[in-house]
RNA sequence: GCCAGCGUGGUGAAAUUGGUAGACACAGGGGAUUCAAAAUCCCCCGCCUUCACGGGCUUGGCGGUUCGAGUCCGCCCGCUGGUACCA
């Protein structure tokens, strides 16, 4: 008989044997290797998307991988819950925020459930779980004591019709998403966490981890680690300037200053000058995204006062300038029209001098009319003592001179800033601290936490509604038992997904924000997610893991060894997202052909890091070589009512020979493409090789059907991470009694590997000619007459004389003529 | 703007350490089967040229290194992601 492939029926019994086994809830055993295997939990959006899907799918055939490589594989899924959707949401349809994401949670559980994914559930967590937040809360009060959180204004954007604080994505074109008015730049108290403290950290355990080499880069970039000197310029009449430059070099080529409109300086001048008050205000009407400031028109204002250029004595105007920010730095600079690209450009508009004080070391000319000569590698000039200083030499030269005089001191800057933490929202952990009048900011006490996030609300204007609810705010100081305040700002969601990945270790801990089986598990072995995060969150979540082990809560340095970054599902070229509507549903495509097509297709189409564009064609190919591949194992089984012969591999024929070559030919690629290379789309492509082979091998004696055996029951091995409802069903009715999902990975016979002659390619001067069969253990001067001695190849030869004849054993000769 | 990446047939892609460009699929064309269709199976399928054998060209563009470049180097063009309050 031949059963149809039915993978409804299929699926849904494979599932249930998972669920009904607890086959993937794991717990800590200190004989087993562990394996901890991660994919980037989902906002609960409404319904997976097909990034979701390709994520999960990659992570869940490594996860299947190393249990059949035996090792004690722990892979666990949750929420990342709070965010701006579910306030939007919220607006839009009327619905409290806890009650949307709840529900969109149990509905994207059961589409994860219904691809056949091997999670731990029983560790399953939401990030607005207050069991959770807590946690967040009570360590944020650690980090207060000790001073790394601390509190300080910064720039928001401010709608001043909304009177409400907008995210960059909520700006369009300046301007607010919902009335159009235009968007304000506004400095309002904020909570920030020190990450700076930990820059060096960050940058140095760089080199501990397995991750991309171009996500390293994108931090260290980040990171942006300078060495350079603070300078103070005396201001006659006013506080000195303070600045900060990587090239003190170019001293005697400062021009100009520039600060922001907010420094204290241009404040007080500002105050008898109404001109400037307007370039002040006119300064606000911008955003705060760095995009944005980078490309907007460079505008400036003189303040009509003089800074004293501390190497010369001379006085150089200081202008307040729109793209000098008062958060970053000093928000003071020193201008060297020169040598800096936008000082060039700022120069030229406002016709101020551009001295050039670096040469090219070659003694050749450059033009300053076509812009700024930006180099390390000249040498001073109309620097006084510095002349003919080459760059190293003039910094230590102007540095100790600096130094002596206290001018300035040598100093490393990076151009990582402080993790601001503040959202002026709803829909977040509440930041656990309370406002009293007499004791100022105090952290809200370990046993009276969770600050409870109020779910039950009417949730109608913009703002935040615990922003005017008197039962929220209003309680007592916990230090002088006074009336006093809570902080209504919550959490940036960036913390709950900096430390979810050890809390899976031990979800269900009630009395502790991690206990000793995040050590069992932690770090995780594999982080697997998109290419989007390879900045912030991952960079976020490495410094509270260093955060985490200060307060002896984790034992090692990093949070993630290696780290495979996907690369997106794009939709007509962009990103699929939620916020652009160009998802595609991956649940019609579960209903209609089943999980293991659609997993399937998302590895087969292309490999993990490179970006998918969607098409909706191609999933028919995986449905139909599932199809196939069900079909041709039934025929076999079929034709093998009695038992499968033992396979005498000493005594085959030379198409048995070949056909067990192929097998472990594939068995050796494909176990080499899913632990080393990690392309499924190649592993794919070689068993469907395999099949196309199997299926013209139709030799009917024992010794043939036992090797077909072989090649199915290694197939079924090989595709059971990726497909595995239907390798589940195909390797019990290949006669096993095992469970597939916990058999071994398959082994490569050495013996059936060796080979008696290979082809080779002759080329003619790089061309390629002719092709020969020559015995494996030829040697090379055999090789070379042998190719020399080849029809086609002496027709291209002619009657030219052979210069030179390299030979590639195994691969190529090439003659060139 | 800045940082990182990508660019190969009609399409998704493969080529793993500088060594046969286009494996494996999708779409398309032809055939078998069928009363017919679907499904399935078999064959063809980069471009130009040739009756054919064959030859020439081809990995975004231009240049370089090399016996040999999709792969390494330089410049340019296009696209994607990130850019600190989207997650």
């Amino acid at each position: 008989m031949d059963q149809q492939y039915d993978p409804k029926s299929l699926e849904a019994n494979a599932q249930q044997f998972w669920a009904e086994n607890g086959s993937f809830e794991v717990s800590e055993d200190p004989a087993r290797d562990s394996y901890y295997c991660l994919s980037m939990f989902p906002y609960p959006s409404g319904k997976l998307h097909m990034g979701h899907v390709r994520n999960y799918t990659i992570g869940d055939v490594i996860s299947r991988f190393k249990r059949m490589q035996g090792k004690n594989v722990l892979q666990p899924m949750g929420w990342d819950a709070f965010g701006m959707p579910a306030e939007n949401a919220a607006i839009k349809n009327n619905v409290p925020p806890a009650k949307w994401t709840y529900e969109n949670i149990d509905y994207m559980r059961e589409q994860l459930q219904s691809l056949g994914f091997g999670y731990d559930w029983k560790r399953e967590l939401a990030t607005c779980d207050p069991n959770y937040y807590r946690w967040e809360q009570w360590f944020f009060t650690r980090l207060m004591e000790k001073g790394i959180a601390y509190k300080k204004t910064a720039p928001v954007n401010w709608c001043p019709h909304d009177l409400t604080v907008l995210a960059n994505e909520q700006v369009i074109e300046g301007c607010c998403w919902r009335c159009d008015t235009p968007v304000e730049r506004r400095e309002i108290a904020q909570w920030f966490l020190k990450i700076t403290d930990y820059a060096e950290q960050l940058l140095a355990d760089l080199d501990t981890v397995e991750w991309p080499e171009q996500v390293k880069t994108m931090q260290r970039n980040w990171i942006g680690r300078s060495e350079g000197m603070e300078v103070k310029f005396e201001v006659p009449g006013h506080d000195s300037l303070m600045v900060y430059t990587t090239r003190p070099d170019t001293l005697y080529g400062a021009t100009f200053m520039a600060i922001a409109a907010e420094h204290p300086l241009s404040l007080s001048v500002a105050v008898q000058h109404p001109e400037l008050t307007e370039f002040i205000e006119a300064c606000k009407q911008t955003n705060t995204a760095e995009a944005e400031l980078e490309k907007m028109e460079k505008r400036g204002f003189p303040l009509g006062i003089n800074a004293v250029n501390p190497v010369n004595g001379e006085e150089i105007p200081i202008w307040v300038a729109n793209f000098v920010l008062m958060g970053y730095g000093t928000g003071a600079i020193m201008s060297v029209p020169a040598h800096d690209h936008r000082d060039w450009e700022f120069a030229k508009k406002y016709g101020i001098e551009i001295r050039q004080v670096v040469a090219p070391s070659d003694g050749s000319e450059v033009d300053l009319e076509a812009g700024a000569y930006i180099t390390k590698e000249g040498v001073c000039c109309n620097s006084g003592t510095l002349d003919g200083l080459d760059f190293k030499t003039a910094f230590n030269a102007i540095a100790d001179n600096i130094e002596e005089q206290q001018k300035g001191s040598r100093q490393v800057n990076y151009r990582l800033r402080d993790w601001g933490v503040s959202r002026q929202r709803y829909w977040g952990a509440p930041i656990p601290v309370i406002n009293c009048q007499a004791c100022g900011t105090v952290p809200v006490p370990k046993h009276d936490l969770p600050v409870v996030l109020p779910e039950d609300i009417e949730f109608e204007g913009i703002g935040s509604p615990i922003k005017s609810m008197d039962s929220f705010i209003n309680t007592t100081c916990p230090r002088c038992g006074e009336a006093a305040e809570r902080e209504t700002d919550t959490f940036d969601t960036f913390m709950e997904s900096s430390w979810y990945y050890a809390r899976y270790a031990c979800s269900d801990q009630t009395d502790a924000m991690l206990d000793q089986r995040a050590d069992y598990w932690t770090p995780v072995d594999h982080y697997i997610g998109g290419i989007e995060h390879a900045i912030l969150h991952l960079l976020y979540a490495r410094f509270y893991h260093k955060l985490m082990r200060d307060e002896g809560l984790v034992h090692s340095d990093e949070p993630f060894k290696s780290l495979l970054t996907q690369g997106m599902v794009l939709k007509d070229g962009s990103k699929m997202s939620k916020s652009k509507g160009n998802t595609v549903d991956p649940q019609l495509l579960i209903d209609s052909f089943g999980a293991d097509t659609v997993r399937l297709f998302v590895m087969f189409a292309s490999p993990p890091e490179q970006s998918l564009e969607w098409s909706d064609a191609g999933v028919e190919g995986a449905h139909r070589f599932l199809k196939r591949l069900w079909h041709i194992i039934h025929q076999h089984i079929d034709s093998s009512n009695d038992r499968i012969a033992d396979l005498d591999v000493s005594n085959l024929n030379t198409i048995q020979k070949a056909m067990r070559l192929k097998l472990h030919e594939t068995i050796r690629k494909v176990s080499d493409d899913f632990s080393r290379r990690l392309t499924f789309n190649t592993a794919i492509a070689a068993n469907m090789e395999l099949l196309n082979a199997v299926s013209k091998f139709d030799d009917d004696s024992d010794q043939g059907r036992s090797i077909r055996q072989e090649v199915f029951d290694n197939m079924a091995l090989m595709l059971a991470p990726i497909i595995p409802h239907v390798c589940h069903q195909l390797w019990r009715e290949l006669g096993h009694d095992s469970i597939i999902i916990d058999h071994a990975w398959p082994q490569v016979d050495e013996s059936a590997l060796v080979q008696d002659s290979i082809e080779m390619v002759i080329q003619v001067n790089g061309k390629l000619r002719g092709k020969m069969q020559v015995s494996t253990d030829v040697d090379k001067t055999s090789c070379e007459a042998a190719a020399l001695d080849n029809e086609q190849v002496k027709r291209f030869i002619g009657g030219q004389a052979v210069r030179k004849v390299i030979v590639v054993p195994g691969k190529l000769v090439n003659i060139v003529v």
